[in-house]
DNA sequence: CTCTAATCGAGACGGTACGTCGCGTCTTACG
DNA sequence: CGTAAGACGCGACGTACCGTCTCGATTAGAG
C-alpha cells in the first residue's frame, strides 16, 4: 500500500482513473448500500482493470471519502453564504433543499455502512466553519462541532430515512432551530 | 438455520453458552476493535466450538447487541431516578462516573466498528426515557430522541478518546447543558 | 503455509479431497501442459473449492509430486522382478510397455514443465534401486543414480515426443543398452 | 509484437541494448535463481526502458537463451580440439576447469529454473559435433546427443551443487568415462 | 449394565473478496 | 520525433473469514 494520493497528479490518465472510480461508486451507491459493494463491482462500473483500483485507492473506503470530500464542500459552499449572513434559517432551507434535489445519494451517503466515514469527513470540513460564539467556556470548540455536525447528520439521516413524509421546510426549520442557530449564532 | 433467540430462554445451558460468548466478546473488546475481531476468536475464547457459536447467534454483530443491550440498560438505570427527579446534573454525573468506572469496555463500544451498534440500541433504549417536554410541536419525538442520544454518544466517544484530559465532573456538565437539560427537563 | 502433509492423515475428508485433486491434475495434464494449468482449474476440475486446495497443497507442483510419486512407484515396482533377475532386457520392455500403454500421461509427465519435478522424484525413488555394481570407484553411487535416471527419463521423452514412430522394443532395446545393463547388471 | 530477433541486427544501438541486457540477466543468475527475476529487475540493472525490453526480446527467457547460446559455444570452442584429436580426457578436463572458473554463472544455469531452456540449447548445439561412431544402427544420432548432453549436463549439475567436494580432475574423469569416451570416441 | 441416540468439540469444506505480483501493451511527457 | 517512464488491463496467486457440513468422541436415556 504506497498509494500516492497527490492531490493533483500530473498525469491525466490518473486523474481520468480517480474520475471514473469516484463516478463508478457513486452511481454503485444509488443501488445499494457501501458494505454491499465490492472493489471489483468499483472497478467493472468504472471499466477499469481490478488491480488499478489499488494503484490509485487503498480501498473502497478510501474512494468514498474522496467523493463524500467533493459532495460536502458544495453543501458547506451552498450554506456558507447564509450562515455568514447569520441567517440560519436560509442555510438550513439551501442545505436540506440541496439534499433533497440528490435524495439517493445522500440517502447512501447518510445512512448504511458509509456513514461513519461521511460524518468523519463531515467533522472535518465542518471544522472550517467557525462559530461565533465564543461564551461557552466550558465547551469546546472541538467538541462543538463535533456534536453540531452529527446532529446535522443524524437529522438529515432520519428525515431521509423517513420517505417523504416530511417537507423540505419542516426539517430545514428542525435543522435550524435544533443545530444552526444555537452554534451558529447563539447572540442573534 | 433457525436462531433462537428468545429473550429469555428456558434451557440453562443455553444461557450459560450465551453469557460465555458475550463474556468473551467483552473480553475481547478491550484488546481489540470490533472489526478485528472474528467469531472464531470468540469462539475459541468461549471455549465452545465454532458451529455452536452460530446455534445462539445469526453473527457477532448479534452477540454485541445483547452485551450492548445490558449495558445500556445499566447505564439507563443508574441514570434513571435522577433524571426523574429532574436533577439533569446528578445523572448526568452517574452515567459520566460510571463510564469512567468502565474506560476500557466504553471506549470498545463507542469508537470503532461497534459504534453503530451500540447507538442503534442506545436509541432503542433511550426511546422508553420519556421526555417531558411537550411544546415543541415542530419536533417529532422520535427524532429528538436520535438527537439526543446521538450528541450523547459522540460526547463520551469524545472523551473517551482523548484520554484523561478532561475530569468527570467537566464532561458531565458538557452532557447535562448539551442534551440532558434541554432535552430533558426543558422548563425546570 | 503451514500444510500438513502427513502421508495418512486420518480424516477421510482428506484423503479424499487429495485424491480427487490428484485425479483432477491427472485428467489436465492428458490436455495440456503442465504449465498452462492453473490451480483453480485443477480445483474446478476436482469439485473442491479454490481455497480448499491450499488447505492440502501448497502449490500445484506439490500435487504433481503426489501424482508422479505414485506413478513412479507403480512403474519401478513393474521392473524391480526384471532387475532382480538380472534381465535388464525384460526390466525396459515391461518399462516401456507400461508407459507406452499410458502415453497421454507420461508424455505431460515428462516434458513440458512438469519434467523437473517428475524426474526429481524419480531419482529420489530411483535411489531405493540398488545397483549391484561395486566396482567403479571413481563414481559415486548418488551420481550414478542421478544419471542414469536422467538418461531413462530423456530417452523417454524423445520417444513419447516422436509419436510413434518406434516400436516399444525397439526403444527398450535402447533403454537396456544405455542405461539398464551398464548400470544395473555391469558383470552380466 | 514485431520483435525483431535477427541475429546480426544491423543497427549498433540495438546491439548494445541486448547486449546490455544479457549482461544484466548475468549479473542477476549470480544473485538470485532464474526464476525469481523479473523482467523489470533485468531492465532495471540494464539501465533501460521497461518497455524497450519488448522490442529486442519476447521475453526473459529469450535473455537467457542468447546468453546461453553464447556461454555453451564457447564451452564446446574449448573442448572441440581435444575431442576432435580423440582426446576424452583433455576435452572434459578443459570443459570442467571453464565451468569451475565461472562457478557462479554455470551453477545459475544448470540449476534451478534456467536449465531447462539451457539444457535444450544445449542440445541444439551438441548437434554440431558429430560423433564417429557409425556402429549403433539401434541408436539414432538425435537420441545419442541428448543423452550424452543431459548426462553432461546432470554431471555438472551435481558437481556444481555440492559446493567443492570433489576437484576439477575427478569430475573431468567421471565426464569422460561416462559420456564423452563412450559417444565420442567409441573405437578408440 | 449395555446399547442406541443425541449432542457437541473440532475443523474440513465451498464460497467470496481481498490485496499482490508480474506480464505485455499503450499512453504520456520530456529531451 | 523518438525514447524513458510508467499507468493500465489482465489474470493467477495465496490469504482470511464466513456459514455449512461432516466426523468422532462423549454422554444420556432406554431397555
Amino acid at each position: 500500500m504506497q498509494v500516492a494520493e497527490a492531490s493533483t497528479p500530473s498525469d491525466p490518465r490518473i486523474k481520468r482513473t480517480r474520475a471514473a472510480l469516484c463516478s463508478a461508486l457513486l452511481s454503485l451507491l444509488e443501488e445499494q448500500p457501501f458494505d454491499q459493494i465490492t472493489i471489483r463491482d468499483i472497478a467493472v462500473r468504472a471499466e477499469i482493470g481490478y488491480a488499478t483500483f489499488f494503484r490509485n485507492y487503498a480501498s473502497k473506503a478510501a474512494v468514498l471519502h474522496d467523493l463524500a470530500a467533493d459532495q460536502i464542500r458544495r453543501l458547506i459552499e451552498l450554506a456558507f453564504p447564509a450562515i455568514e449572513g447569520r441567517n440560519g434559517r436560509a442555510a438550513a432551507l439551501a442545505l436540506c433543499t440541496y439534499v433533497d434535489e440528490h435524495r439517493r445519494l445522500w440517502t447512501a451517503l447518510l445512512t448504511g455502512g458509509a456513514a461513519g466515514i461521511v460524518r468523519e469527513e463531515f467533522i472535518r470540513q465542518g471544522a472550517r466553519v467557525k462559530t461565533m460564539s465564543s461564551r461557552r467556556a466550558w465547551l469546546p470548540l472541538e467538541l462543538a462541532n463535533i456534536v453540531g455536525v452529527s446532529a446535522t447528520v443524524e437529522i438529515l439521516a432520519w428525515w431521509l430515512q423517513r420517505g417523504l413524509g416530511l417537507a423540505v421546510e419542516e426539517i430545514a426549520r428542525v435543522l435550524d432551530q435544533l443545530v444552526i442557530s444555537p452554534f451558529v449564532k447563539p447572540r442573534g
